[in-house]
DNA sequence: CGTATCGTTGAAGTTAGTCAATTCGAGTGG
DNA sequence: CCACTCGAATTGACTAACTTCAACGATACG
């Protein structure tokens, strides 16, 4: 083994984002990334006035499926997870939401699943109500929503596939991948590094897969010389072999 | 078995809906289940002027991934199945569609899936174009229509969390549900016989399994005698016991 | 009546799940 | 600083579920 100059490389979350609160809608982290980035200046201020910056604990819950969802959100930093619970106490991830995300999109009366923070996190909280009538005056904001709900629902769509025809290898490099995306869209550049501030048992009820199976594929992945397993994260050693073990990626 | 006074019930698709093509959209049999039922009279008359409906044979294609996406759809007849293929030619469907369902609702210049026709079957068509514009002095339908995909979004949530989490029973017994209710809305009352009109297949690529599997399972459900397999359906023997089994159903 | 397709059934093989023991790491208190 | 504890992660042995491969039967269609 050995190679003790390569670990150490711990994959330290900045999870991007960060403080900012005082500042404004416009000076926003993620508004670049976010549907926010399509409102101008004076839109902005308006919608500051409906805005409030939260923060979360990790564990900290969010929205619980069935209950009333009064407000909307947009994930500032840190990380959320979105579940949905069996009666025998199973669960399935449907998704992370990074920052920039949107939650609660699905403008129903109430929330359709769980969601709670993963790591100490941040989000801009938006009253649904006064959000929608903001929404109706804004139809261009209204038709990113629109697109961003399309995106998800293309997320989904490839999740469905990776859950019914893929076995435990490619969900976890198909995982690997797509988190390394979008990791590299929130912090502007893609990394070796992947943060994975989530645990096996989050990995696991998203892929499908028992923590078991998350770990030994991992493990094996590692051994392969693939992948390097670090504090926190992982890091990509061959991406062109990853990519291509994953499928378009 | 010698049941013979039970067989013969075939689930015969008259799979609703049917001509009314010269009656305009006023006359749809499908708008009361649409998105257009939240239209005026007026509305419907201007929506007319850009609606063409158009046959599909079985088999025939309505959309190909990655091409450019030219139509916007409403079932008004039949069923289609949307998917996604794998480079190997392993399936994996999304979803069917039945009558009053739309597709291409995810307005990206490309379809990101498959769609195909499971049974000759009837759609009004829509031009992209000239229904974005409609939908933009139609604020009304544009919330219909986030309200559909939202619903969306919610049902390939759940279908996530049956290819996840459940096993092959389950996700049998979940399907015959769901299709249950979902005809339940079309026909206008729900029936006990259930129309299959896609091949084991079809339904082992929606649920992430074999045909084998599929085939198998069915089977053993109709030796427990909670189902009985009639020609291009499924009748349900014991609907209370079958929507215990298959969860919140 | 022959053929093609779909569906069913059986037997063998694989994958991932289950159960259980062990290790690792962070945090705690002596 | 070290022993202890607790939860997360790893690892192994075994098992269940589903897939694969193969053969066969039923049904529709020319």
């Amino acid at each position: 083994m050995g190679a003790s100059e390569l670990i150490g490389s711990r994959a330290e979350p900045s999870l991007c984002g960060g403080s900012g609160q005082e500042e404004g809608c416009l000076a926003c982290e993620v508004r670049p990334i976010s549907v926010c980035g399509a409102l101008q200046p004076a839109e902005l201020l308006e919608l500051q006035t409906m805005a409030e910056r939260r923060t979360f604990a990790a564990r900290e819950s969010v929205a619980v499926q069935g209950e009333r969802s009064e407000f909307i959100y947009n994930v500032t930093s840190g990380m959320f997870r979105v579940y949905s619970l069996l009666p025998d106490g199973r669960r399935q991830i449907v998704g992370f939401l990074l920052p920039g995300d949107f939650f609660g999109l699905a403008l129903g009366e109430r929330f359709t699943f769980c969601a709670d923070a993963v790591v100490p996190s941040t989000a801009c909280c938006f009253r649904r109500a006064a959000f929608s009538t903001f929404l109706d005056r804004t139809p261009h904001l209204m038709r990113r929503l629109h697109e961003a709900a399309a995106h998800e629902m293309t997320v989904a769509h490839q999740h469905l596939v990776l859950l019914g025809r893929e076995r435990a290898e490619r969900r976890i490099l198909h995982f690997l991948v797509t988190l390394r995306q979008r990791w590299a869209r929130v912090c502007g550049k893609a990394s070796v590094t992947i943060p994975l501030p989530m645990s096996r048992a989050d990995i696991g009820d998203y892929l499908g897969l028992t923590i078991e199976t998350v770990s030994r594929t991992l493990n094996q992945l590692a051994r392969d010389r693939l992948i390097l397993i670090v504090p926190n994260g992982i890091r990509l050693l061959d991406i062109a072999a990853i990519e291509r073990l994953a499928g378009e990626g």
